[in-house]
DNA sequence: TTGACAGGCAACCATTTGGTTGCCTATTAT
DNA sequence: ATAATAGGCAACCAAATGGTTGCCTGTCAA
């Protein structure tokens, strides 16, 4: 889960993501086109997010495509985000309040 | 929305979340009890929560109370997720269903 | 079979990051 | 008034990070 926090720290790696789910299965160097930067940097990058294992790779011959991985993400809302969200708004409403008996 | 991802990618931090959504409204110190950090290094990552928004404090007297902001968590669980989550499970099974077919 | 194309590996570099120590300020309690 | 408490600021440091260049390997097409 750390793993996955890391690759999605980083926005060159959130849009390599928003990439492959435009067009799912891109070779490297399809998804190096049109960014400014090396195609050695993007391979950094997808294989970060490969050991997150947000993207899932197949060689095809000299091709190797590249598969987005929702189910972390998915994992992320699932297990984050349930946890705090009792009490989604809750939170803020109830804080002003809080603040506002304190301060009196 | 990126000093979010940035601010989630350390795991102290993310324990610090935990610790806040155990019990809101904490000081500085009474965060800093247990973790084998100086008082400074929690200063430092606890107002990398507060400029990711995800942490909102108020000065009480001489004390800082801090408290869980739990909307820019939300805001992935909404942008995000549901980004990718279209054909959440649709994904894997048709990956393998494409491969299959084109490795023939 | 030979050149072009897709990708991999490794060394190297600058900047960012997570942490430290040392000292300073403000508030509270004695 | 003064000591203890809660926190802030700044300089500094090592390690991680994001990027580069240079060169190597494997596959496909002429």
């Amino acid at each position: 889960m750390d793993e996955v926090f890391k690759a999605l720290a980083d926005a060159s790696r959130r849009s390599l993501l928003d990439r492959l789910h435009a067009r799912n299965g891109q070779t490297l160097n399809e998804l190096c086109e049109g960014l400014a930067m090396t195609r050695q940097a993007v391979t950094k990058h997808l294989a970060i997010l490969e050991q997150a294992n947000l993207v899932t790779t197949i060689r095809h011959g000299r091709e190797k495509l590249h598969y987005l991985n929702p189910v972390p993400i998915h994992q992320i809302g699932e297990r984050w985000i349930k946890k705090f969200e009792r009490g989604k708004l809750a939170a803020l409403g109830e804080l002003k309040r809080q603040l506002e008996k304190r301060d009196e």
